[in-house]
RNA sequence: GGGUCGGUGCCCGAGUGGCCAAAGGGAACGGGCUGUAAACCCGUCGGCUCAGCCUACGGUGGUUCGAAUCCACCCCGGCCCA
């Protein structure tokens, strides 16, 4: 059992806010407890907002506490008004139930949830999807008062904006909380963590498991993921980074971290790695000596790169990462060259056109570097293309004599975006389309 | 159900018959400087077979030489009234 886990949550900026502290300290002390962390399955991935989520059970997990990842399958369908301006739209059964099979696979990545090791991922569906309306109004709905839920801060802000709030989602937040007292009641669980958006959904929880049986239960959240100046981060800026490698691969999610600000690293290499804080220091040290070298962005990319794929991947993202960002690559190895394969997003030319000479603005489209061919044009035009690391300048079209190794040729969009054209003649054996 | 205001490009938001692919801001993207950083400067930012053309201002149908802008109906939302 780890000294103070507490603490160590703190030292990693992961405590924002929680229900008595010293309570829950004692109750920690005490033995193993139940904690649960709950995500809604509004897509078929979660995404790296979710690791901090994910990791926080681990670190309880590996403390010796007993970790259960709740799905929310039920309320996934009606959709959380925290945070949102906007009505969302109901998922459909199907949808919500393959959603939360992909979810369990990313789960189950980072938390332990074999039997054997006491972990638990559970569907809120299975309690609240027989569940009376006259049931619900008498166990749940007796214990809130309307007035406290229309104080609340995203509800006070729905009901403000143009788009008002629909009963569906403002009874949300009693569903949250029945979640709580539901687990607590089976599975025993007396603490929820999660984001500090969540903070007024975890309070009614405990409320209502306070008012419904008595029992002071806990809640932990941790701080919202900002920009690097400190502001929120937009949701426009949901540029998603997803735990999925088919709609973020490897390479991506390495780069991600990779491209990590100054400012943030330390914070990130505390929340979204496993190693210990003494090591973190010693990182950020060496970092701040010479910060050009990027250690520190390298370190997070490779940990939290594992953590998401496996070292294997991470492994063969950081060959790539390397290959790609070591300036030219006439000097690339064939092993190299495979490890930068396997990792960017790849598109099939085959050997006539480029005998031909392939356009330059159609490579780009292809590979989908670029959204459309006037993006590429104007990528072009802005000196922002380059082929085999080099760049662009003046050509407009690729050819047989650019590939590498006979196979493929690296195009490139800016300073990090690549991808690779890969000729047919690699693989013959069945010719392609 | 009645009244009223509104639905514009990724987001916010101007525009109220031609000069509008549509002001301005934000985000994003590219370049310069760097360290695959920050800040700053410059540029781009619907699509295409790109000196031109096509598609777009909630939907459909009108008026007009010409509509995001006018008319009709419809759909959706806010607020007020019932």
């Amino acid at each position: 059992m780890s000294v103070d886990l507490l603490a160590d949550l703190e030292a990693r900026s992961l405590v924002q806010e929680s229900t008595d502290r010293t309570a829950l300290a004692a109750r920690l002390a005490e033995g193993p407890i139940s904690l649960y962390y709950g995500c809604d399955p509004t897509a078929d991935s979660l995404h790296v907002g979710n690791l901090i989520g994910l990791l926080v059970l681990r670190r309880f997990q590996d403390a010796g506490h007993r970790p259960i990842a709740l799905a929310g399958g039920a309320t996934g369908m009606v959709g959380d008004p925290s945070g949102r301006s906007e009505e969302r739209n109901l998922l459909d059964e199907a949808t919500l139930s393959a959603n939360v099979a992909a979810i369990k696979a990313q789960i189950e990545r980072i938390v332990d949830l074999s039997p054997s090791s006491g972990g638990r991922l559970v569907d809120n569906r299975d309690w609240t999807g027989d569940l009376r309306l006259l049931d619900f109004l008498r166990d749940v709905g007796k214990h809130a008062t309307v007035n406290q839920m229309v104080a609340r801060e995203s509800v006070k802000a729905r009901m403000g904006s143009e788009h008002g709030i629909s009963f569906t989602e403002f009874t949300y937040m009693l569903l949250q909380a029945n979640d709580y007292l539901w687990l607590h009641r089976n599975e025993g669980v007396d603490l929820q963590v999660g984001g500090s958006d969540q903070w007024g959904n975890l309070l009614s929880g405990v409320d209502l498991i306070r008012r419904a049986t008595g029992d002071a239960v806990h809640a932990l959240a941790w701080p919202l993921l900002t920009a690097p100046d400190g502001t929120k981060l937009g949701k426009t800026t949901g540029a998603r980074v997803w735990l999925d490698a088919e709609r973020t691969s490897p390479y991506a999610l390495f780069q991600h971290w990779m491209a990590t600000d100054d400012r943030q690293v330390r914070l990130h290499l505390a929340q979204f790695t496993l190693l210990p804080m003494t090591e973190i220091d010693e990182v950020m040290a060496a970092h701040e000596a010479a910060p050009e070298r990027r250690e520190a962005q390298r370190v997070l990319a490779r940990e939290a790169t594992t953590l998401v794929h496996g070292p294997d991947a991470a492994r063969a993202a950081e060959e790539a990462s390397a290959a790609l960002f070591g300036g030219s690559l006439q000097g690339l190895s064939a092993g190299g060259l495979d490890a930068v394969l396997r990792e960017v997003p790849g598109a099939a030319v085959t050997s006539q056109e480029l005998a031909d000479g392939l356009d330059l603005v159609e490579a780009l489209h292809r590979t989908g570097l670029v959204g459309s061919k006037s993006e590429a044009r104007r990528a072009l035009e802005q000196g922002g293309v380059y082929v085999n690391g080099g760049r662009a300048g003046e050509r407009t079209a690729v050819g047989t004599e650019d590939l590498l190794f006979g196979r493929a040729i690296v195009l490139r969009r800016g300073k990090r975006s690549q991808a690779a054209l890969v000729s047919d003649e690699v693989d013959t054996h069945e010719g392609r389309r």
